[in-house]
DNA sequence: CCATAATGTAAAGTTTTCTTTACTTTTAGT
DNA sequence: ACTAAAAGTAAAGAAAACTTTACATTATGG
């Protein structure tokens, strides 16, 4: 599964601290989330979706390895 | 978080066991994310839209709790 | 170049997801 | 009503997400 985060956060000009607080969790947790190192629930990936005023197929999608 | 699982399977047919073994989990994981019971992984959420031809966000969406 | 913000990483611990097995209850067809 | 399929539930354990603390590396502006 793969990701567009750090674009949408380019977009938005925010960071991952600043990512992490509008959706409670820690910073760490999004660092991992955006380098693919876990996945996050569905209600993370539709906060995150939100912040971005955008969809969770736009910002995450499945790869061949799925 | 709410979500339709109910209803598109209704709409497209088939049984939780189905709709389990199409994205490799088990019956008993459909049957608690259908009733709310957890919360599935972005991953799951992404199979799970696949299955119905349609996307995450109209499968699941935040509530007032959330 | 230097300072500082931002990002990456790691380890230990907690919480939640998911599996497996097994049993009960509900639904639907005949 | 009887049967069988479908759905609900529960408990123990495995696996993965997420937190917290702490420190290292990289990027950026002045």
């Amino acid at each position: 599964m793969k990701n567009n985060i750090r674009v949408e956060r380019a977009k938005h000009n925010i960071t991952q601290a600043e990512l992490a607080e509008k959706i409670n969790v820690s910073r760490q947790t999004i660092n991992a989330i955006e380098l693919g190192k876990f996945i996050p629930s569905t209600l993370l990936a539709l906060k995150i979706a939100r912040v971005f005023n955008s969809t969770v197929d736009e910002i995450f999608s499945l790869d061949n390895d799925d």
